[in-house]
DNA sequence: CACTCTACCTGTGCGC
DNA sequence: TGCGCACAGGTAGAGT
């Protein structure tokens, strides 16, 4: 399940990689699955030919690039967004590759390439926009980014319990269930814990240690997950681990539900406040 | 405002 | 072996 860094992971594969997606241009969009893109987008991504591809852009979980049209007039740009959800990838191919089970979006590049975007469960999604503010106007600050005294504002406002607090995109943006689990272990505060009941200096220390995760995680390019995710090599401590004993405090971590979603703490590390 | 529930999907892995 | 079913999770939207 990708979550911010295995996004930033995708974004810096795509900037940075050999073949790289920057400066190249669409020759066609092959819409192999329509429910991917909105209905009402359908006919413009058929017009896409001889836009290239110019900036690139991650704001959370969401993956954002400029799209500047043949003709150079930075007025007519268009914004590219890409969710990958739960199961999307989104990766180069030589343009002679055959299109593969799950895939359900195809553009055919210059250069003989192809930006292909795999997803089996399809709720990964694609679209258009003008402005990149239509993306991140909804969104809280990016959550590698997000500075003290911004996180500070924003949780001082807050009186719910830490783990949907952390999953909501609205108040920093990037954290999956995944990343949200291994913070509060990290941090040694329990998914229960309402966020008002913290001190400043509680605070502060998730403030830094939901950083320093994702930090980590992101150098690592990504979580490696026994059987189930395998982007990087970041090493879980505590999610899918139920039943295993802590390796801080020997204690057996424990899986239990927090506002619908699995979730994975250590008793004795994470004592509720 | 905070929360809960449901829908969207399908590959996986369990119990019988 | 095979069948059925629960489960995984991000987000939107509706409801409490």
């Amino acid at each position: 399940m990708p979550e911010l860094p295995e996004v930033e992971t995708v974004l810096r594969a795509l900037k940075d990689g050999l073949p790289s997606l920057e400066g190249r241009r669409i020759k066609s969009v092959n819409m192999i699955w329509g429910g991917v893109v909105p209905v009402e987008q359908v006919d413009i991504f058929k017009k896409l030919q001889g836009f290239k591809f110019t900036q690139f852009f991650r704001h959370g979980k969401y993956l954002m690039f400029t799209l500047e049209p043949a003709d150079a007039d930075y007025t007519k740009n268009k914004i590219l967004v890409v969710h990958l959800r739960m199961t999307g990838r989104l990766f180069i191919v030589p343009d002679n590759q055959a299109v593969e089970r799950h895939t359900r979006f195809s553009v055919r590049l210059d250069e003989g390439l192809s930006l292909r975007f795999d997803d089996p469960r399809k709720f990964g999604r694609v679209w258009l926009v003008e402005n990149i503010c239509q993306v991140t106007d909804k969104l809280g600050p990016d959550a590698l980014t997000v500075s003290w005294p911004d996180f500070q504002k924003r949780i001082d406002i807050s009186r719910r319990q830490l783990k949907p607090l952390l999953l909501d995109q609205a108040f920093i943006s990037g954290i999956g269930n995944i990343y949200a689990d291994e913070i509060l272990f990290r941090a040694k505060l329990h998914p229960l814990t309402v966020s008002s009941n913290l001190s400043v200096k509680q605070k502060h220390h998730l403030h830094e240690t939901l950083i320093s995760v994702l930090q980590e995680a992101l150098l690592a390019n990504g979580a490696n997950i026994d059987g189930v995710f395998k982007a990087g090599s970041f090493v879980v401590a505590v999610y899918g681990k139920d039943g295993d004993n802590c390796h801080i405090c020997g204690e057996t971590i424990m899986k239990t539900r927090v506002g619908q979603r699995g979730t994975h703490y250590c008793p004795g590390c994470q004592i509720a406040i």
